[in-house]
DNA sequence: GCGCTGTCTGTAAGCGCATACATCACTCTG
DNA sequence: CAGAGTGATGTATGCGCTTACAGACAGCGC
C-alpha cells in the first residue's frame, strides 16, 4: 500500500508515548539522555506507526546531511539498447571504481553516497541538485562547467577527481586528486623502448578533449625523446572514443596503412587496447611477436585478455577513497584553508602483451 | 575556504534583488511564472552570492526529495587491503550492475540515487538512514531484516531485489523481483546432459543460505531428474564465500576425492566457477574435454576466460532498471494497492566450458 | 466610469526535526 | 533543612524552502 494518511512524524509519536517531541527526538540522537523505560516506550511506539525519521526535516534542523556526493560524466553507449550485452559490460571501469570506492570511505565515516551521472540539457543542473543535498561531493573531471564549480565550492567542500586544475585561477577552492599519467606513461613507455627494443611505436589518443590522455601522451613524447626515438608531436591516430571498437578500427587502421609499421601499439586506455588485441588476433598479427600492445588504466578486463595486457594501473579506488578522505577532512575541521593538490602514484603492470611476463602469466595462473 | 560565513539563502537572494523569498523561489520552482527581468535579476544575484538551494528545505516544504535509494550488503572482503589488487577487482559485479542499472533509469525519470551498503552494528539502522532520504527504495535480499522493511514499506515505495519473498505474509508491503534462477539452472543442466552427454555432474553451491542458490540447486535436481541421471538432495559441495578462492580450492577437492571424478562442475555462481578453471588448469586438467565446467551470472569475466564460461546471464542492469521504473510507478499514483512480484527471465550462454562454442568463440572474436 | 480578468508579486503558514533554555523532581552537602 | 547540584523532560524557536491565498495593477468590454 506505501499510503495510508501521510508518513507519522515526531508528533504522532510523541503524542501516542505520551512525551514531548525532544524526548523522541532525544531518543535517536541521544538515547543515552533519556530513561531507558521511557526510550523503549518511544521506541515501541515508532515501531507500531512505522515512524521513519525525516531526512529532509534532520538536515534542516542540524545544517547537514551525512552524505556525500559524486557527479560523473554519463558514460553509457549512444545505442545504449542495443549494447547491452556487448562491451557495454566491459565498460564497467572507471566511474564503477570510484563509486565503489567512495562508498566504502563513506561508510568507515558514517556517510552514504549520492551518486549522479550529468544529463544534458537538464533544467536544473545536475550540480546543484547534488549540492543542495549533500554535505560535500567530488566531480570526475569535465563533468561540470568549472565556472558553476567554483561558486559552489566557495559554500561547501567540494573535489575534483582526475583531470589537472583546468584553470588555475578560477577553480580556486577546489581540492583535487589527480593520478600520475605522465610518469606513468613514461616509465612504460621507457620500458618498451630499453627493454623490448621498441623503435616505431605508435601513440593512439582520443579526439576529445581528455587533460589525462593529453598528460599520457607527453610521458609517451619525453620518453620517446630521452631514448632518441622518433615521434611526431601528434599522436598517430586519434580516434572519436575510447571503446573497443575503435581500439579495433585502430589497429586495423595501423596496420593497412602504407610503411612500415610500427612495432609497438601505446593505447591510451585499456579498452582500446583490448579492442586492438581482437584485431590483431583476427588479422593473423602475433602480440607481442609482431607488434606489442600497451594500455592505460589497469581494469581488471586487462589481466583476462590474452594475451595479457601490458598497462598502468590507476588506483581508481583508492581515488575514491582518497576524495572520501578530503572530503571529510574539510567537513570535520580538520583541514581548511589553501585547496590541496594530490597526485596518487600508478604502476606500470608489465605482461605478456609488450614480451614480459611469463613469469607474471604463470603467476597469475598460480592464483 | 568554503567557509565564509554560511551558505546564502533565499532571504540573502531575495534582499539583494529586492523581492520576496517566494519570488526567488519561483524562479527555480517555476520560472515561466516570473517576468523574464525580475528573473534574471534574481538569478544574476544568486550566481553573485553563490546561492544552491537547500535540498533538505526543498524536500521538507515538497514533501519529496527527487533521491531514490539502494541498500545492498557489504559485499568487501574483509582483507580488503591485502586483495586490493587480486581478484577484488574481478568481484564487480553484483551490486555495482544494479547500481549502474538503477542510476541510469533514475536519471531518466529525474532521480538520483543513494546509495549505501549495510555496515554491520551501525547504530542508525542502514535503512532508516536511506529511508529517510529518499521517496522510494530498493533492497538487495537479506540485506535488512525483514521485520524492518515491512514497517517501513508501509509508508514508501521499497522494491525486494532478487531472493523470493522470505516470508509471504510478513513482507506484504514490498513489491518484489527475481530472476528466474531455477529455469535457468535447469535449462543450463539439462544441455549439459542431453547435448554433452554428462552423465555425473557435482553441484558446488553455498553454504550460507541463499534463496537464489537454493532455486539455482532445485532447477539443477529437476533436470536430473527429469533426465533419470542421479544426484542427491543435497549439492556435492558447499563452500563458505563464492570466491574465486573457493571455486578453485572446491575443484582441487573434487578431483582429489575418491572414486570417479564427475564429468561435469556445476557451480552456483560464475566466480567459483572462474575460480575452478585456473585450478584445473593448473592441475592438467582438460576443460571440456576431462571435465565441464559451468557457472551462472554472466559476469563479464565469463566471457573473457579461457575457455569462456558457458553460464546463465542474469539481467541485473535490467534488474536495477525495473527496481527504479516499480518505484517510480507507485511514487507517480500509476500503480497502487497490491504488491507485484516480478520475475525476470535469464538466457542460458552457451560458451567454451561445456564443450560447445567454437562457433560462439568465432563470433566473440569478430568484435 | 465600472467591474472583470489576468498577470505578477507579496504574505504567511507550515513542512519535521534539533536544540538552547527553562522546568521540575530529586539527591547531596553542610 | 536550605541551597546547590544532577538528571530527565518540556517549551519554544528556527532551519530554508514551497505554496495557497491575497493584493496590486493593467487592460478589457460595457
Amino acid at each position: 500500500m506505501s499510503a495510508s494518511g501521510s508518513a507519522p512524524t515526531v508528533y504522532d509519536v510523541a503524542e501516542r508515548s505520551g512525551v514531548s517531541i525532544a524526548t523522541v527526538s532525544r531518543v535517536y540522537r541521544n538515547p543515552e539522555s533519556v530513561r531507558p523505560e521511557t526510550r523503549e516506550r518511544v521506541l515501541s511506539v515508532a515501531r507500531d506507526l512505522g515512524y521513519v525519521p525525516s531526512g529532509n526535516a534532520r538536515g534542516l534542523a542540524s545544517r547537514s546531511t551525512g552524505v556525500l556526493g559524486l557527479c560523473f560524466p554519463d558514460y553509457s553507449d549512444p545505442d545504449a539498447e542495443a549494447a547491452e550485452d556487448m562491451d557495454d559490460d566491459a565498460a564497467m571501469l572507471y566511474s564503477d571504481q570510484i563509486i565503489r570506492g567512495m562508498e566504502r570511505a563513506a561508510r568507515r565515516h558514517g556517510y552514504a553516497l549520492l551518486i549522479a551521472a550529468s544529463l544534458k540539457g537538464g533544467p536544473e543542473s545536475l550540480v546543484a541538485k547534488v549540492a543542495g543535498r549533500v554535505d560535500g561531493f567530488a566531480v570526475l573531471a569535465r563533468t561540470v562547467p568549472t565556472a558553476e564549480l567554483d561558486v559552489i565550492s566557495r559554500r561547501q567542500p567540494v573535489v575534483m577527481l582526475a583531470g589537472p586544475r583546468e584553470n588555475p585561477d578560477t577553480a580556486d577552492h577546489l581540492d583535487h586528486i589527480e593520478v600520475a599519467n605522465f610518469d606513468g606513461q613514461r616509465e612504460l613507455t621507457r620500458h618498451l623502448i630499453e627493454d623490448h627494443g621498441v623503435r616505431r611505436p605508435a601513440y593512439i589518443g582520443s579526439a576529445e578533449e581528455s587533460p589525462d590522455v593529453e598528460a599520457r601522451f607527453r610521458g609517451f613524447l619525453a620518453a620517446c625523446r630521452d631514448a632518441g626515438v622518433r615521434a611526431g608531436g601528434e599522436p598517430v591516430l586519434r580516434v572519436a572514443m575510447m571503446t573497443q571498437a575503435q581500439g579495433a578500427r585502430a589497429a586495423e587502421e595501423l596496420c593497412a596503412r602504407a610503411g612500415e609499421r610500427p612495432d609497438a601499439f601505446v593505447f591510451a586506455n585499456d579498452q582500446m587496447a583490448v579492442g586492438a588485441l581482437h584485431a590483431l588476433e583476427r588479422r593473423g598479427v602475433k602480440v607481442p611477436g609482431d607488434v606489442v600492445v600497451t594500455g592505460f588504466d589497469g581494469i581488471p578486463l586487462s589481466r583476462l585478455v590474452r594475451p595479457s595486457l601490458t598497462t598502468v594501473r590507476q588506483p581508481m579506488l583508492r581515488m575514491g577513497e582518497a576524495a572520501v578522505e578530503l572530503l571529510v577532512e574539510r567537513l570535520s575541521g580538520t583541514r581548511t584553508g589553501e585547496p590541496v593538490s594530490m597526485m596518487l602514484p600508478v604502476t606500470v603492470v608489465r605482461r605478456a602483451s609488450c614480451g614480459c611476463g611469463e613469469a607474471e602469466a604463470a603467476r597469475a595462473a598460480a592464483r
